[in-house]
RNA sequence: GUCCCCGUCGUCUAGCCUGGCCUAGGACAUCGCCCUUUCACGGCGGUAACACGGGUUCAAAUCCCGUCGGGGACGCCA
């Protein structure tokens, strides 16, 4: 269907309002993206929003983890508005919503949360007596100073429907009986989420929200709100969940870190390989394109590609090896990515991941061994593994018995190296020369090829697999190289 | 318990609205082969799915009903 945008306000302005009560996990990454996405591709504006107004449960540690998710996503927005600094719209909402009737003081003391849980409370809908109390006996009691929670009045009566329409669930109808008499103010004078979301999304008019699918059975009592606030609800889009391989909602405690934004970060995510991924959870171009870059997902992303059913993460548990955590695809497009960068551009990301680890080399040394490893890692991090002989002194130590070629033994490996020895005291460390020298040589020692360079790989670099030998070398250089062959050499005697 | 949503290969998905072109397509993962100085990249090929049961129809993955399964919401949390 296409969108048929409000004349009053042309441009769409969504948001992504998250509440700083955790660090920022992958679902609400996600979230964000196709908020961003939208926003761009239909030249909107992307609202950030802080939804803090469970004073209890914020933390400044959550609001940092947020923007450090964010700031890694790269990918920005356009405005930026707290919550806890816009209570008196919050307020003066209820209070016009309490004004036409359709909301009433509920002076019931607050319930303890576990004891609503476990207790046959299940169907509470409303509490008649709170409900029913008349004006002059609710003013009376709020005069005195009684404590009260504002709840809204949903109609009971009539068979009363609350309708609205999901751009990805379609047409969404409630009976308002079925609907509890949510709260609008706590007893201390503060909104609830409810009320706050609906009051700030009217205010900032907000077009579109865009947000997960376990808000879909809240939005009837959104869609109360505003129109209780005489406002026309926002166009909604619900996404589907992001669950683990258990098939649940992704959480920090049952999950562990790997939901977090950060952890991919740190392991070696490129920003941009992150958000392909994320794109193609619950949503698809429907063309078979799957590694596309920002622009290509900006310029194709639209609602009707967004399906309707849970998508896997499909990360093991964190006690597995790093590599091993994540999803394969996740890994597999962010090896495509890195792939794609520019080799100049991926030797500058690798670098401070080197000199963190404590190793030391330069600028120049790490634009020259880039290509040799950018085919063989999936993550920045991988650098440390597959390029650290670069980077040492002395090689860590390694079993001699690696050194003998296939269908060799100690002795060929011995008569490989101390030839390699000489013709490469000799030669010139260019790829070609080295080519050239090292193949005569194993020609006159009768040699494979293969035979011959595998005893010099695993002296130069303390294993068996590694980047190709002759551009190793090239980098290496005469003098290291020499050295760890006259190491090995001691090494099998 | 009440209400809502979902159900195509192991995973992400295309196809479903507008039944036939679907002996169900792609990707990742996995297995095999090729390329090759190892690893990787790349190329080629294989295994692998319409949850189940009814119906409608000449024809159903596609429409209808039911069952089962999974998920979500029901808070003075968001």
């Amino acid at each position: 269907m296409p969108e048929i945008l409000d004349p009053a306000s042309p441009k769409p302005r969504v948001r992504f309002a998250p509440s700083p009560t955790g660090f920022l996990h992958v679902g609400s990454a996600r979230t964000f993206i196709f908020n961003w996405l939208y926003a761009r591709h239909n030249g909107g504006i992307m609202i950030l929003r802080l939804d803090d107004t469970d004073v209890e449960r914020n933390t400044q540690a959550s609001v940092d983890s947020i923007f450090d998710g964010l700031k890694w996503l790269n990918l920005g927005w356009d405005e930026e508005y707290k919550q806890s600094e816009r209570l008196d719209l919050h307020r003066k909402t209820a209070w016009t919503i309490f004004e036409k009737g359709l909301a009433y003081r509920d002076f019931t003391p607050a319930h303890t949360g576990e004891a609503e849980k476990s207790g046959a409370q299940g169907t509470w809908l409303f509490n008649p007596g709170a409900r029913e109390l008349s004006r002059t006996e609710s003013d009376r009691r709020a005069a005195a100073g009684e404590p009260f929670a504002l709840r809204f009045r949903v109609p009971r009566d009539g068979g009363q429907l609350v309708r609205f329409a999901d751009a990805v669930y379609g047409e969404q109808v409630k009976a308002a009986a079925d609907i509890e008499d949510f709260a609008l103010l706590r007893s201390d004078g503060m909104p609830t989420y409810h009320l706050a979301s609906c009051a700030d999304d009217a205010d900032l008019r907000i077009s579109h929200i865009i947000r997960g699918q376990d808000h879909l059975s809240n939005t009837y009592k959104h869609v109360l709100i505003f129109e209780a606030a005489g406002c026309t609800p926002p166009r909604f889009a619900h996404l589907p969940l992001l669950v683990a391989p258990d098939g649940t909602k992704l959480s920090k405690r049952r999950h562990g870190p790997v939901v977090s934004v950060t952890t991919y970060r740190d392991a070696g995510f490129l920003s941009e390989a992150f958000i392909n991924f994320l794109c193609l959870l619950g949503w698809s171009p429907k063309n078979d394109r799957e590694n596309m870059s920002l622009q290509e997902l900006t310029d194709i992303f639209s609602l009707e590609g967004i399906n309707r059913s849970n998508a896997v993460v499909n990360f093991k548990d964190a006690a597995a090896a790093p590599e091993e955590t994540f999803d394969p695809k996740a890994l597999w497009l962010n090896a495509e990515h890195i792939r794609a960068l520019p080799v100049e551009e991926l030797s500058a990301r690798l670098l401070p991941i080197v000199h963190h680890a404590g190793f030391h080399t330069t600028p120049e040394k790490m634009l020259r061994i880039t290509p040799l490893i950018r085919e063989r890692i999936k993550l920045l991090r991988d650098v440390l593994t597959a390029a650290d002989f670069f980077f040492v002194d002395q090689l860590p130590p390694y079993d001699p018995a690696e050194l003998i070629p296939q269908k060799g033994d100690a002795a060929m490996a011995m008569k490989v190296l101390s030839r390699a020895r000489e013709v490469l005291a000799k030669v010139e460390f260019k790829h070609d020369p080295l080519d050239q020298a090292l193949r005569a040589a194993a020609q006159e020692l009768g040699v494979k090829a293969g035979q011959m360079f595998q005893p010099i790989r695993v002296a130069v670099c303390g294993r068996k697999n590694a980047p190709p030998l002759f551009e190793t070398l090239e980098v290496l250089g005469k003098e290291a190289t020499l050295a760890r062959i006259e190491q090995a050499v001691q090494k099998m005697r």
